[in-house]
DNA sequence: GGTGACACGTGACCC
DNA sequence: TGGGTCACGTGTCAC
């Protein structure tokens, strides 16, 4: 037949070959972001910078979750130890001669958190005032902190107009 | 010199255009994961499955990204929004008919934080039940939420001993 | 000695 | 007409 050692088996074989080649490259294509050139030698470099584009952008993903983690972590930590639902703990104390003279009243309030107590008195004593619902008798506010975990108390006696 | 059209500058630059993509073959080969196949149809089905497999794991990270964004933002507008330290506003309200009557009063509660209702007025009532303080007139509670951010909302009124 | 992978030169095609 | 790309058949090497 043909040439010399035409054996149309290695012939078909190589043809075979470059066939399963090209489907490869045709995948290959396909993968890469559009507008990316389409012959071989293209394919191959952009396939390239592809490879390297998407690894920077999993490390950034990857350093970018860690430090979100990191602030879950000490937010969670700094509520975890804050009693009940985790936020904060509200007292409202008994008062002291409630059932006597039924003048006084205390307000109580122990914010287990980390929180600014005068910010915390500020607050408590501007709503009183924006409401000029009572007279104050006496404020007294301390902050101690047990391992960690910091504490308000504010004690807040109030007179009820008469 | 060689057969018709032996034009070697087309012989040349094939040449090149050959050694140019194996070139590009071989700086593929060093970005697949180690182990892979080194001949030229395993270098492109690996890179194929090598860019999935990245892609996938951009879509994880991406995806876990967003759910921690979302934990951090509800939290940070959940305390963003609460006045001084951040956590819980705490809104003693006025009594509707304090100044009249003198015998109600009420307690309002807004906490601004994913907290349980449930247990955010079981825990008040635990205490108010524990210093015996007033007979209770009535309790409503609701959450709603604005945009991702649960509120709670807690009215209590009391009746002052007499 | 058959199978698969590779490089080579060559003809064809297209800006 | 020339540079670039491609597919093809073939020779060769390795297992």
């Amino acid at each position: 037949m043909g040439g010399p050692r035409s054996s149309s088996h290695h012939v078909i074989s190589e043809r075979r070959r470059r066939e399963k080649l090209n489907g490869s490259f045709q995948d290959l294509r396909m993968l890469l972001p559009p507008g990316s050139k389409k012959d071989k030698g293209s394919v191959l470099t952009s396939t390239r910078n592809y490879l390297n584009t998407l690894k920077a952008q999993i490390y950034e993903l990857e350093e970018k979750n860690r430090k979100l983690e990191m602030q879950l972590v000490s937010m969670n930590e700094a509520r975890e130890t804050t009693g009940w639902s985790g936020r904060v703990k509200v007292q409202i104390m008994k008062a002291s001669d409630l059932s006597t003279e039924l003048q006084h009243i205390n307000v109580g309030l122990t914010v287990k958190a980390a929180c600014d107590i005068i910010a915390l008195v500020l607050h408590v004593l501007e709503r009183l005032k924006e409401m000029g619902l009572s007279s104050l008798l006496s404020v007294d506010a301390y902050t101690y902190s047990s391992q960690m975990n910091l504490f308000a108390r504010v004690n807040i006696k109030l007179q009820i107009k008469v």
